[in-house]
DNA sequence: CCGCGGGCCTGAGAGC
DNA sequence: TGCTCTCAGGCCCGCG
């Protein structure tokens, strides 16, 4: 599922319950995620308290008072299900649907708050580990990351000077959480699409000599940006199951340009293109061919 | 070092 | 209805 703006819309639906408040019983039904939970797992969370709750690229990190940090990533189907103190969970669509993946249910946390976060994941790509805050910064899976992408520290010269020298195409580098955190093949597809630059232009083609940023590197911050902070605003995108954690659905998905818009009309004002999708690196590219250059 | 393809899993949907 | 095939929002790893 989730791009940055999906976590993001997770961890803003994780703090209410999280942040503050204490891990009272922590469930660990199955341990064989992408990498198995550690044996103590749940013994390092129980009596901790959840000092925030952040993230970095598409990961959430929560913080505890142990001086652990609980890394948390939700692969291609994770997602987070929250029930407040004192409520069953709304009947209905959403109840049904659960009933079906509780088989998913992997992981959940019962917090002092009253609030229960469920963490179902059906592929079981997703994460979670325990890190020492002081060797966060060594931490394998985070220490290649590149800038946020809604950070200050991003803009067109950093973009420019990641790709310097880059062979492979635009869209490949921007999936490339080295040059830029958080972007997966939905958001590139549409990023590229807003800044009209093709996704099988070279990288390289965003720096001029000696690096220097061009104005498509300058195109390409703002559009990455923009449509980031648009998909966050609208609660993130909803494919196939995934849903926020208040079981609502993100919206984003309706304002998609390019991405699973195969052979629609290139909504690009007064342009004639249909959208193609074409496979780079072995995952689908969706891009106008007549305003994306 | 770089870039690419395989593999990890399950489920939904299309086509027969 | 049921089978088979393809594809899916991610990312580590090993290969050349």
């Amino acid at each position: 599922m989730p791009e940055l703006p999906e976590v993001e819309t997770v961890r803003r639906g994780l703090q209410p319950l999280m942040e503050g408040a204490r891990f009272e019983r922590v469930e660990a039904r199955r341990g064989d995620l992408r990498w198995p939970l550690p044996k103590d797992f749940v013994k390092r969370l129980e009596g901790q308290t959840v000092t925030g709750l952040g993230r970095r690229a598409k990961y959430i990190l929560a913080d505890l008072s142990s001086g652990e940090v609980l890394l948390m990533h939700l692969g291609m189907s994770g997602s987070f299900r929250v029930a407040q103190a004192g409520h069953e969970e709304t009947p209905g669509d959403f109840l049904h649907e659960r009933s079906k993946s509780a088989a998913h249910d992997h992981v959940v946390f019962h917090m002092s708050s009253g609030g229960v976060a469920t963490f179902n994941d059906p592929r079981r790509f997703g994460c979670m580990k325990l890190i020492a805050r002081g060797s966060l910064e060594q931490e394998p899976l985070l220490r290649a990351l590149g800038p946020e992408p809604l950070g200050n520290a991003f803009d067109a010269a950093m973009l420019a000077a990641a790709c310097t020298g880059k062979q492979t195409s635009l869209k490949a580098a921007l999936l490339d959480q080295r040059v830029v955190a958080g972007l997966g093949n939905i958001y590139v597809c549409e990023a590229l699409h807003r800044a009209h630059l093709s996704p099988k232009r070279k990288a390289s083609t965003l720096a001029g000599r000696k690096g220097a940023p061009n104005d498509r590197a300058a195109a390409l911050v703002e559009a990455i940006r923009a449509v980031l902070n648009d998909a966050i605003e609208a609660g993130g995108s909803s494919l196939r199951d995934h849903r926020r954690t208040d079981g609502e659905l993100g919206y984003f998905q309706h304002a998609f340009r390019a991405y699973d818009r195969e052979n629609a009309p290139c909504p690009t004002r007064r342009c004639p293109g249909i959208i193609r999708r074409i496979v780079q690196n072995g995952r689908s590219t969706f891009y106008c061919p007549v305003c994306q250059k």
